[in-house]
DNA sequence: TTGAAAAATGTAATAACATATCATCTTGGA
DNA sequence: TCCAAGATGATATGTTATTACATTTTTCAA
């Protein structure tokens, strides 16, 4: 299954996949995928985790990407902008999108022990959310799902 | 309906019954109710919003209850751990919790353009974000569910 | 009642996360 | 070619949160 990524894989032929895809999909929609931005996405892609911005920022830093904060918000900014990348609001950190090919609201399943983080998919509008939005006349723009817990690697080694 | 919280009410009757709820509850689960911590979750019930860590400290520091920032996130993490407030993890605010006699798991309706906060129940596995976890056996704790939009007040004025 | 343990508070320092501003350079298109 | 929009460089600052340790208060059982 693609939804849940807490198995482990080999994932240097997915890297090099969504790096070419994004790419493709900046060139259609006229978006500068500069060497900052891609780079970043890599990073994320590689790591296979959340990272912090700082985190992010200390790898450009070494490679002589960046050192200033405003480097890696830049970048980010983007990727999330354009569907590249998702912010976990619990972790202030970010996540390369698991299912970048098309649109879809993330929710995210994040390990309280490990940290590791799965993306899957969720509806904007739905069940109880919902339906006190629409009864209330609240427009619903965005949605925010993450559930915090143990991993199925986490679940058994912790009380 | 006491689900949606966007239109118009007075309450210092509301603000009155909260505290005493929480101190009956806090007596019975052998919880100090300090004057600190009191005071904060007076100042969340009044405000009737969400609000920064630093917004409440201020305040506490102008009636002399603290001026440090340890202040304000004790009681704060106390109120959270206790459920008489919640976090909102998009905002970086606390808010008072609406519905503070039973269990529950709360979702927010966040308005972008004005920042009111609505308090509604959803499930704590609810649709595909539960079939995710279950099926990769990832254990749910806690869930955030934030929905960002327009409410109704505002939805009729903005682009 | 009293004394040890647990909980809460006071205080200082610092860490972690994020944005504002303005100058300069690059890119893409008329 | 030249302009305008977009991207980057660089400095400073703002905002949110935690660590650490000393002191005081509360709890609870001997
Ligand atoms: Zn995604
Ligand atoms: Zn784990
Ligand atoms: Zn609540
Ligand atoms: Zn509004």
């Amino acid at each position: 299954m693609s939804t849940v990524g807490f198995r482990q894989h080999d994932h240097t032929h997915c890297v090099h996949t969504a790096l070419a895809q994004a790419e493709a999909k900046c060139k259609t929609r006229r978006l500068q995928f500069t060497p900052v931005r891609r780079r970043v996405l890599e990073i994320l892609l590689e790591k296979h985790r959340a990272m912090g911005a700082y985190d992010i920022l200390g790898i450009l830093s070494a490679e002589g990407l960046g050192s200033q904060p405003p480097v890696a918000y830049r970048a980010l900014d983007f990727l999330v902008q354009n569907g590249f990348v998702h912010r976990i609001e619990q972790l202030n950190a970010y996540a390369a999108c698991a299912h970048p090919t098309h649109d879809h609201v993330p929710a995210f399943l994040i390990c309280r022990s490990c940290k590791a983080v799965a993306e899957t998919e969720t509806e904007l509008t739905q069940g109880r959310l919902g339906a006190a939005a629409s009864t209330s006349g609240f427009q619903i723009e965005r949605v925010v799902v993450e559930a915090e817990g143990l991993c199925p690697e986490c679940v058994g080694e912790l009380p």
